[in-house]
DNA sequence: GCCGCTCGTGTCACTCGGTGTCAAGACGCT
DNA sequence: AGCGTCTTGACACCGAGTGACACGAGCGGC
């Protein structure tokens, strides 16, 4: 029950940082707007929170477990750009799911430097992570082949094209057909040898 | 005259920063000390850097310029596998150039995730500038093409993973080798069609 | 029932990054 | 000497983030 409520104050407060934050603008919000908007006290705030870009870049934490769970759920014999296809396809995905909140988020996050910058350093872990799986997948050695890392970031560096332009084109256009266009286009790399 | 003096505070600054940044760690030194120690007040730093980042990234500032101007000069018969591997190969030599201060920025950098996500925010300017470039370049248009952002990442991303690379190595690598075995590995993707 | 226990929260005080304001000097010009 | 301009330091201020502590709610043992 505890838990509940630690769920449900979290919940209250990312609700209203997204509100406040998406209308606002990132600088022209103090914490104290909101948490007292969530009905806390600022200090309550950074007991949920470790930071103000925090409340708006957890929200997309858990992609990069997502991607590398998925690419470690794709079949062994699959090519690597299939494979990292579907593993970079899986927050896509749950972005075109919740297409409302998830355009917001990425507006703000894009629009906002500090914002961009806590999101950009994700994916440096996202990639960290992708290539570690991906030498584990491959039979390869990450301290000497440059092959998994920039694989990696070949991946992450198309989701972030998608993104961006999912984003700028206010959610018309399909993820899933950028994102496959954005595969063709570095396939030749992902799978040449 | 009153250039020159401009330029020796600045100098001065970045210099006491390096020094305290690079020994004491990001967070544990204050902005008024690297002030005092550079002989000047707080307030006055702030009018030659806008952040306790920017001294040290401003650092690497100019590489963005360089790459796209290295690429401008490039000639538009060379494949843009080799044109941008020269283009990034400018900042590179730059740092093997100037290794032992480079490695110490670079190291700290790496090391310090509210740098590191500057920089990585500062690549991303890169990348866009280096897409506008290559897109001119080729007659493509960025706005339905997702070609000139996607070569422009990979291209970005080898440099990256070159200069992880190079700091773990304590600059014992090449970073010239490793470029040229980062490039092998995508020009399948920059080159086709 | 009451006593203690823990745990979450609010309050307060504090540090530090960053900005606006202003007065005091340094410099060049006439 | 007298006058603009430009740089600087001093000061006050805001907001992010942290540490310390006291309060109250919930809960088990007596």
């Amino acid at each position: 029950m505890a838990e509940r409520k630690r769920q449900l104050v979290s919940n209250e407060l990312t609700e209203a940082a997204l509100q406040l934050l998406a209308t606002k603008g990132f600088d022209a919000v103090t914490i104290d707007e909101i948490a007292t908007a969530a009905g806390v006290s600022k200090r309550t705030f950074f007991r949920y929170f470790a930071s103000k870009e925090d409340v708006v870049v957890q929200f997309l934490a858990g992609m990069g477990v997502d991607i590398r769970t998925e690419l470690a759920a794709r079949p062994p014999e699959e090519r690597p750009s299939a494979a990292l296809r579907y593993a970079v396809g899986v927050p896509l995905a749950t972005c075109t799911a919740h297409s409302e909140r998830a355009l917001r988020v990425v507006r703000l996050i894009l629009r906002t430097p500090a914002l961009h910058a806590r999101f950009l350093e994700h994916q440096a872990r996202w990639r960290d992570d992708l290539a570690a799986e991906l030498a584990g997948r491959l039979g390869l050695d990450p301290g000497s082949d440059l092959y998994p890392r920039l694989a990696a970031g070949m991946a992450l560096n198309a989701f972030d094209a998608v993104l961006h332009r999912w984003s700028g084109s206010d959610g018309a256009e399909d993820p899933t057909g950028l994102i496959d266009r954005a595969f063709t286009v570095i396939a030749p790399a992902l799978d040449a040898a």
